[in-house]
DNA sequence: CGGACATCTTACAGCGTTGTACTTAACGTT
DNA sequence: AACGTTAAGTACAACGCTGTAAGATGTCCG
């Protein structure tokens, strides 16, 4: 039924070798012969099986992305911009969901398909340091994303959080706002993860000369919709409510918007709001959504590669901190409309 | 450096198949030895090496998703479901982005990965019928999703097209609209795809004794925001403006408010709106979207099996069309603010 | 106490591929 | 003409695993 590479050598009247050559590209081997072999290949329809290729080299040309769930906008379109990245160097993407649950990103880091996997492009939430250093011997891996905990572990992908942080606060105090709350700071447990936006956010204060109000700081136990709307709505519920809004995404803005509008709280005029992400659903959201854009083919680009050097060589090399670029996206949510 | 059979067996003084009967829970191995080689595997973390053992057996465990644009949030959902769905079979999912190009989507029939999958579940746009046949040959396949057309040549999953698209219009003209437009429509090309949903649109006109008026149907060159957007505008700059849009999926929906909202036509007083899938983001819009909701989970669900048992057995039993549910999920994009 | 039987364990081959080491042929140089 | 040198192609083993068939061990009965 399946063709091997000696149905093809038979057919073409060469060794096996020869036809592993040419499928390679390889160099001794005569035109002529190169040609007749790809004659057979094409008539015969060979494609290689890469379960014996793999086998033999110890190689799968196939990398991890693991993601907490698939189903946020944001990791479905760093997904498709990794599978893009990955596809130029010849490789294929297996997406794992990690539910950002401890054990199965645990299991994604001690190898999801043991021996089957490359490299792991891990876009983690609730793993922590330790887990993390354990991790490193088994695979190559790269970790990516705004919600990673600063490591020193492995190679880690993300924009300059604090500069991100201080640029979207600033915009917010350029618009004359002063009381400006926070969705998404998570103070309690995993307090690494938003801490440096906190911190960039903290620096914009104290560079115009304001002061931050601690109450406003809302943390969320997740990072989507219904909370940021619950955030929201307790925010609105203070005696002394904000004037805009930094979420720490823009799912959670997102909800935010949403209960502004349910309560008839105009924006921008009364509350401004802000997001981080850029993803899709914000430029059509009423208000559009003003946002951090980090630049997710570049962020997807770095970390391919760098995932790649891990794989080819370089397995020890020391980890390195990888900055990518952003960019302030002003819309109604801040500006209002033209 | 990789820890293989061979060495488990020699640590635990026993055979190499005998530790292989022990990973896979055969029968003939006392409790005793059993415990042994447990105790060895745990001790050098043993872990097969699964090219080798798909080598063996022509099985790999995996089966691949092949959808349009992963990024697009109703694939993103499905992905995350299917992977649920794969997951308590032990298979794992890997998913392929066609960008619904025909010839990327040939790719992955004839074999993405060739001699790597197990499957396919197939969420296709641009492919019709000639290449669906051709495929069927290569590894069993499903196809699933409502842009496909109907095509008798493998399994197909999806929800009924003509009853829900009739639910849907059945409610807009409930609440006592007749000038019902449609946007995603392509009578162009592809003209099977929105076919059954054009039925059911025309039989609940009939049903109300209503005549539709074709110059309310638009096409679409894609089903994504700026294409709904666009499409919106075109109906409100005609002579005589629908009070009503009936749209193929949420995003062209989301697409349609935006533009709604940004000439001031207030939904759904001006013109109610209806989406199609519903996605996460249409409960979070302003208004939150009327949809028609596939059981997505079901979906996926009643997909992954189908394809099992094409794997596990009849490859070549008659083609069966799967019915899903669905609901009609009212909210304020035509019921109004409660 | 030997043989039949069930239970447990083993040896071996081969899945399709590629790297290494080798053979053969062709060519140019002294 | 003898030699080295390079090009072109080949034979073989091994990657780690599992199915098959055969072997070893014990158990029970006549």
């Amino acid at each position: 039924m399946t063709v091997r590479l000696k149905d093809v050598a038979e057919h073409a009247g060469v060794s096996i070798k020869t036809v592993s050559n040419v499928v390679h590209g390889h160099i001794h081997v005569t035109d002529e012969t190169r040609l007749k072999v790809q004659t057979a290949i094409d008539q015969l329809g060979y494609r290689p099986n890469l379960s014996a290729r793999s086998l033999r080299t110890g190689r799968t040309n196939i990398i991890a992305l693991a993601v907490p769930r698939l189903g946020e906008p944001y990791f479905a379109e760093l997904a498709d911009q990794v599978m893009h990245a990955a596809d130029r160097h010849g490789y294929t993407v297996l997406v794992d969901n990690t539910e950002g649950r401890r054990e199965r990103e645990g299991a994604v880091v001690s190898g999801i398909q043991p021996q089957f996997i490359d490299g792991i492009l891990f876009s983690p939430l609730a793993l922590e340091a330790t887990e993390l250093e354990v991790a490193s011997a088994e695979v190559p891996f790269v970790l990516l994303g705004e919600h990673v905990p600063a490591t020193g572990y492995a190679d880690h992908v993300s924009l300059d959080n604090v500069a991100a942080a201080r640029a979207a606060t600033a915009h917010l105090i350029e618009l004359g706002r002063s009381r400006i709350a926070v969705i998404g700071a998570r103070r309690a447990r995993r307090a690494r993860t938003a801490a440096p936006r906190l911190k960039g956010f903290r620096q914009a204060h104290r560079e115009a000369g304001l002061a931050v109000d601690s109450r406003l700081l809302i943390p969320t136990e997740r990072f989507d919709r219904p909370d940021g709307a619950q955030a929201m709505a307790h925010l609105l519920d203070m005696r002394e409510p904000p004037d805009s809004v930094f979420c720490m995404n823009d799912v959670l803005a997102i909800g935010a918007l949403r209960t502004l509008a349910e309560r008839g709280v105009s924006v921008p005029e009364d509350v401004a709001v802000i997001g981080f992400d850029d993803i899709a659903e914000g430029r059509y959201s009423v208000p559009s959504l003003t946002t951090i854009a980090p630049d997710k083919e570049q962020l997807a680009n770095v970390a391919v590669d760098a995932l790649m050097q891990r794989i080819s060589a370089g397995r020890n090399a020391p980890p390195r901190e990888l900055h990518i670029d952003f960019n302030l996206v002003i819309r109604e949510s801040t500006a209002g409309r033209p």
